[in-house]
DNA sequence: CGACGAGTTGAACTGTTTCAAGTAGTGTGG
DNA sequence: CCACACTACTTGAAACAGTTCAACTCGTCG
């Protein structure tokens, strides 16, 4: 939970979640989606609080940490806490990534732009089945992803839908044509590939 | 400049300076604004690529460590290592509440929000002079930073200040009831306070 | 069967962008 | 020292992308 102290911090191995934070009014931002290789809580480590929550939307395998353990890390791995500064450098280039979707890119672009990038991390993390990717989120979590309304996103979708380019339905998302989706995104193409952990 | 192999990587002791991404089309994000204290490169250094580009805006003075020397502070310096991941994990939760900003708010919100976020840095920085603080940045550049249009916040700032709630002219920016502005951006004080540097 | 969550669709509305024109300040060169 | 070019800022009006409201479908669960 956003302002908890928390003792631990995580290492995703298994399954799914979601990092937010919600403002007092209510308005929900998911900063991004969690999948296994990150790690959890770095910021509550370094910081004692954790700004933001995150909520697991199937079931998880992590391994933890005592949060008290991390400066031993420094101290006695180097190259494990040089690993998690990656972790970190390479979450914070994806944020700036993010930012600059929600800032400058239209609905299309942004949705194109996110799915793009969920998919690309399946790719890396070998997550795909037939083609498909198991995708156990709601439009409304995209939607709060990408800051659009639900319904705006729910007919943005289906735009993309009628081209061609994805389908997405019980659960399952699939991209038919990554080219497009790039191009649609003003993407270059280079952004997805580097800057993701190889774990 | 964005995709490029820097050598070093730098901390600030004076000045200010804008990161930013611009997208193939021209479109322009600004991440956030360099101030003094800020570390720069560490994407860049760990990722072999910056993903994004600096700006000086005003005259700098920096602090310079080669690259090559990082994983060496690791090995022989991990307090030092700790900051440098502290600093980058501050940076990430910025970048959340940025995100959060631009993707919930609405534009009066995320103006007051923006130079809030400038003001409280100024102050733990001792920036400040005679309530008031140099800010050599042009309207375009918050725009670019908020994901807004030039025109909009133009208008927007006009709004404000005709409320008094702030000043900003020929390079200087006051804000006069920073409680008022911290509710109209719907910011939970403490926001402010936490997550940023003592150095 | 009824209740509920998620997705879908149409229509009205509005915040923000885009276009366009004009002012003010600053530096440059003739 | 004036004319000019140039950049930042300002303002009004028209256009539009995206939001909000509302109603309906479909599948699931108890």
């Amino acid at each position: 939970m956003e302002n908890a102290r928390s003792a631990q911090m995580f290492t995703v191995l298994e399954g799914l979640a979601i990092r937010f934070k919600t403002l007092d009014d209510g308005r929900r931002q998911i900063i991004n989606f969690v999948m296994p290789g990150d790690f959890i809580g770095l910021q509550a480590a370094v910081a004692d609080e954790m700004g933001h929550s995150v909520e697991a939307v199937t079931d998880m395998t992590l391994c933890v940490f005592e949060r008290a353990e991390l400066f031993s890390i420094f101290q006695n791995h180097p190259s494990r806490a040089y690993d998690i500064t990656w972790l970190g450098a390479t979450e914070e280039h994806f944020l700036g990534e993010a930012l600059t979707s929600i800032g400058q890119r239209s609905a299309i672009e942004r949705i194109a732009w996110g799915l793009l990038n969920i998919w690309m991390r399946a790719i890396q993390l070998d997550l795909l089945q037939d083609g498909e990717l198991l995708f156990p989120f709601r439009q409304q979590d995209l939607a709060d992803t990408l800051g659009l309304s639900l319904v705006h996103t729910n007919k943005t979708l289906a735009k993309l839908r009628e081209r061609g380019l994805l389908s997405w339905s019980s659960n399952r998302l699939a991209l038919h044509d990554v080219p497009a989706l790039e191009k649609l995104a003003v993407v270059s193409i280079e952004d997805f590939k580097r800057h993701r952990p190889l774990m």
